[in-house]
DNA sequence: GTTCGTGCAAACGGTTTGCAACAAT
DNA sequence: ATTGTTGCAAACCGTTTGCACGAAC
């Protein structure tokens, strides 16, 4: 995902693509990982020194309010930030806590438009365990 | 579940039956809903008034150490406690947040032992959407 | 008398907010 | 000039911790 990719995605979800914006972007939408707000502002100070947790953290909360991003909270109550917007599952590693997306079609849920009384609009399924050593 | 049965469950779990304890494993362990730490506290203290929130907290996470009590965190960050420890489903509630436990034996889940590269040691279904109004 | 539990208050860590300075339009 | 953004520091909130007192074996 180029800059330019970025400022428009910004602009085409109400939001005007300062720097510090920018690069709080381009951190999290371009990672792989599930970022907390304090990993994104220490990757963010690299190239731009002065920029202050807050922004960080109004900036994140603006991509998750025009949905550009998702957040989990982990199991230790802390936030990260998820890019992949679209229905998945989860898996999270019990030693390293690390979460790895599993895609939606691995898996198939059957019963959730049966529970009386429950208007199911998603879920998702989450899973534990170990990586298999190999 | 008696008071009795409490304390005998506390001793079986190699917990000193204190007042304090035994209160707080009663508000909990006898709740239907899903009560954080300090609607515990707040209704320990209406019998036990000199009830201090630390040891509310310290008694909280040892019954989830010794496994009478799971944790779950809220979209929030907080944290609630739920007495049902046996493996379900949850669903929560938009509008107010709830969460609703679900049988396990109401869903159906194919797919988690064919994930490559995962070794899934237990998982749940997390749903979302509103309660029927009926 | 040693161990364990309690209550208080202070500390903690992640997140937010208030505010003054500063663009940008 | 108005509106919106930034950086700083302080406030905030749920939770944990340090410590002295007190109860129990």
């Amino acid at each position: 995902m180029t800059v330019k990719e970025i400022i428009s995605l910004l602009k085409q979800s109400g939001i005007q693509p300062t720097p510090q914006r920018i690069a709080v972007a381009e951190c999290v939408l371009r990672s792989k990982r599930h970022p907390t707000a304090d990993a994104v502002w220490t990757s963010v100070k690299r190239k731009h020194p002065t920029v202050s947790r807050a922004t960080v953290y109004n900036t994140l909360n603006l991509l998750v309010e025009k949905q550009l991003l998702r957040t989990h909270v982990l199991t230790d109550g802390t936030t990260v930030f998820d890019p992949h917007v679209e229905l998945h599952h989860h898996f999270i590693d019990d030693e390293t806590g690390e979460i790895h997306d599993i895609p939606w079609a691995a898996l198939k849920v059957k019963g959730s438009d049966l529970l009386p009384g429950f208007d199911v609009r998603e879920y998702q399924v989450i899973m534990r365990g170990r990586r298999k050593k190999r």
